[in-house]
RNA sequence: GCGCCUAUAGCUCAAUUGGAUAGAGCAACGGACUUCUAAUCCGUAGGUUGCAGGUUCGACUCCUGCUAGGCGUACCA
């Protein structure tokens, strides 16, 4: 696909600077041009509006400069076009407001099915990211409660934008901070010594303000007593309350890395906050900062000048008390992710982050780094709906939510396991992340075409279900040298192909926009035309052997996509339903 | 008050980043199993893209101003 496209883009461009030339084209400079796939198969399979854009520049109608262009192709090339006798082109025709739309021969769609014949896995892969190395950090939450299903969602995302980076050539990675230090986890250690206490029975205690209520902590505690008693009563409290913090964290972090285990995310490097606070680079940042003259004492604080960086106000770097506020561990680490060489990073943050964005980027290009190199995008909120529409209200300080663990549990019930990770993923993938997300509990476990996940695969399982039937009765598809593939007559075979040719474009696209919600999408439109297809024709047909040869290679390349799409979502493709 | 996000079919959302006639799925209605899996398919219907302007060949997309909702705006992380 990519030869053809460069081949019909470069038949145009030479037109447009022989028109240009010629005198026909007022135009200085020779833009490039725009391809896009065509909607409909009447505009052909590619199209360009490069006659719309020239047209302010030339001060001509688009219409005209489109007929212009056409004229000035190579007159070699027209010919053979003309007389059907061009490998690739198959028309040329001017419509609309002056698009130029190309209708490629048949070679194309035969191209696409070698392409991903020979490609196999590979297809949608390509080497565009040059092995640039990228990180990704996600989820991040602090290790104070389970994981809920925002942090769900921002695991299915991040996992397939690392797996989309890595397609398109990427050297991206997987990262968790885990907010280890600081004054979210000592009020976890406070609150585990609460129920220590209480669970020995003192009174009279509560859970600190800002404290963690939640039913989990109470069950740590009493595991605590059972396995080492009262001993720690011996403990000073500040001393018991350290012990249960780290104990906390540890349990804590270890449950929230199982459920990224169970959910199929796997992170390659964990970052310790407490680690960047022991490394000594929070000093120096404050060192640096102190050279630029971005400090200053005020109210027994030192602030730092973000309204320098045009943000509305100043914010405290080092408290009253002394502690650094979390400003400065997260720039820290924000250095530390630099000196590490990555040559773009990408944060994705909770939707109650959102005053963080541009203080972190401010902080980011006071340390020296250059703009666009933290690219950083909230993960919007996910609601829970239930049967009768209701939503479920989540939050960890009320201790009441609905956890990861506990979403995939439910929807195990009904549909198993793998299928609970599948759709679980899927729901959480298929809207842009700038989108809130209503999560469809009843959806989510039909078993039916209305739910999405089991449509794109139960499409594969036919295309599978179809070589076994094949292999029952014999047959063994042929290598595509073997086939002919002039046998795919039919319409919709063309259409398929032509769903096929876009994956790698697609696969590209998300990437590089960093919309995973693409591929599930492109997916759902592939299925849905397989489903058709394979409803109206029959593939294994004895008594047509060569089109049952070249529709079974056509079914094998559906498979690939279907599975290599599923794959990068970290979706299985089941042989069988 | 200020900042960010969102507003598209009855519902949940897309729209190749400014391109051709705005598309899917639910929900509703009618139909198809002697067939490679009916977890499927075929058909019907659904729209002033929140409102008002602007930019241009062309706007769901960009700019301005409104309206409504969500989130943020800590010497918490």
């Amino acid at each position: 696909m990519d030869a053809i496209k460069t081949e019909v883009y470069n038949i145009l461009e030479s037109a447009i600077h022989a028109a240009v030339t010629a005198g026909e084209l007022a135009i200085s400079e020779v833009p490039t041009i725009p391809f896009s796939p065509t909607k409909t198969p009447e505009h052909g399979d590619i199209a360009t509006p490069i006659a719309l854009g020239l047209a302010k520049q030339a001060r001509m109608a688009p219409r005209n400069i489109a007929e212009i262009i056409h004229e000035h192709i190579d007159a070699d090339t027209l010919k053979r076009i003309e007389s059907n006798t061009h490998p690739i082109i198959h028309k040329i025709e001017i419509a609309g407001a002056g698009f130029i739309n190309i209708h490629l021969s048949d070679n194309y769609l035969y191209d696409t099915l070698q392409t991903i014949t020979e490609m196999q896995s590979a297809y949608g892969t390509c080497d565009k990211g040059a092995g640039k190395p990228v990180q990704i950090e996600f989820v991040s939450a602090n290790p104070t409660g389970p994981l809920n299903i925002v942090s769900g969602r921002a695991a299915a995302v991040g996992d397939t934008l690392v797996n989309l980076l890595n397609a398109v050539g990427y050297k991206a990675i997987r990262e968790f901070y885990v907010n280890d230090a600081g004054g979210q986890v000592q009020r976890l250690g406070e609150s585990i010594d609460v129920r220590y206490r209480q669970a020995l029975g003192e009174e009279a205690l509560e859970i600190p303000e800002g404290g963690y209520q939640g039913e989990y902590i109470r069950e740590f505690a009493e595991t605590i007593v059972e396995t080492e008693s009262d001993t720690h009563l011996q403990l000073k409290t500040d001393e018991r309350v350290a012990l249960f913090r780290d104990k906390g964290i540890a349990h804590i972090l270890a449950q929230q890395k199982a459920s990224l285990e169970r959910f199929g995310v796997n992170f390659d490097v964990w970052s310790s906050e407490k680690a960047i606070r022991e490394s000594g680079k929070l000093e120096e940042i404050i060192q640096l900062f102190q050279e630029k003259e971005y400090l200053y004492e005020a109210e027994d604080a030192t602030w730092f000048r973000m309204t320098d960086f045009g943000d509305d106000k100043d914010c405290v770097v080092i408290r009253r008390d002394g502690e650094y506020t979390y400003f400065v561990p997260d720039a820290a680490y924000h250095r530390d992710k630099f000196d590490r060489g990555f040559t773009t990073v990408i944060d994705f943050l909770g939707p109650d982050h959102q005053g963080h964005i541009s203080r972190l980027k401010n902080f980011v290009k006071a340390l020296g780094m250059p703009d666009d190199w933290l690219e950083i995008s909230i993960i919007q909120q996910v609601n829970l709906v239930d049967a009768e529409g209701n939503r479920l209200d989540m939050s960890k300080r009320r201790g009441q939510f609905y956890t990861l663990d506990t979403l995939i549990d439910e929807l195990a019930e009904t549909v198993g396991e793998q299928f609970a990770v599948d759709v679980a993923r899927y729901f959480f993938l298929m809207r842009a992340n700038s989108s809130h997300l209503d999560f469809n509990m009843e959806l989510a476990i039909t078993h039916a075409s209305e739910n999405p996940v089991f449509y794109i695969q139960y499409a594969h399982a036919r295309c599978c279900s179809i070589f076994e039937q094949g292999a029952e009765q014999g047959i063994t598809p042929k290598p595509i040298e073997a086939v002919s593939l002039k046998q795919l007559t039919e319409p919709i075979e063309h259409e398929l192909i032509r769903k096929l040719a876009e994956f790698p474009s697609i696969v590209l696209l998300s990437a590089e926009a960093r919309e995973a919600h693409r591929i599930p999408h492109y997916l759902h439109e592939l299925a849905g035309i397989f489903h058709p297809y394979y409803n109206q024709h029959r593939v294994l047909d004895p008594a047509n052997i060569e089109k049952m040869h070249a529709r079974l290679t056509l079914v094998q390349c559906v498979q690939s996509v279907l599975k290599n799409g599923l794959t990068l979502l970290g979706i299985s493709a089941p042989t069988s339903m």
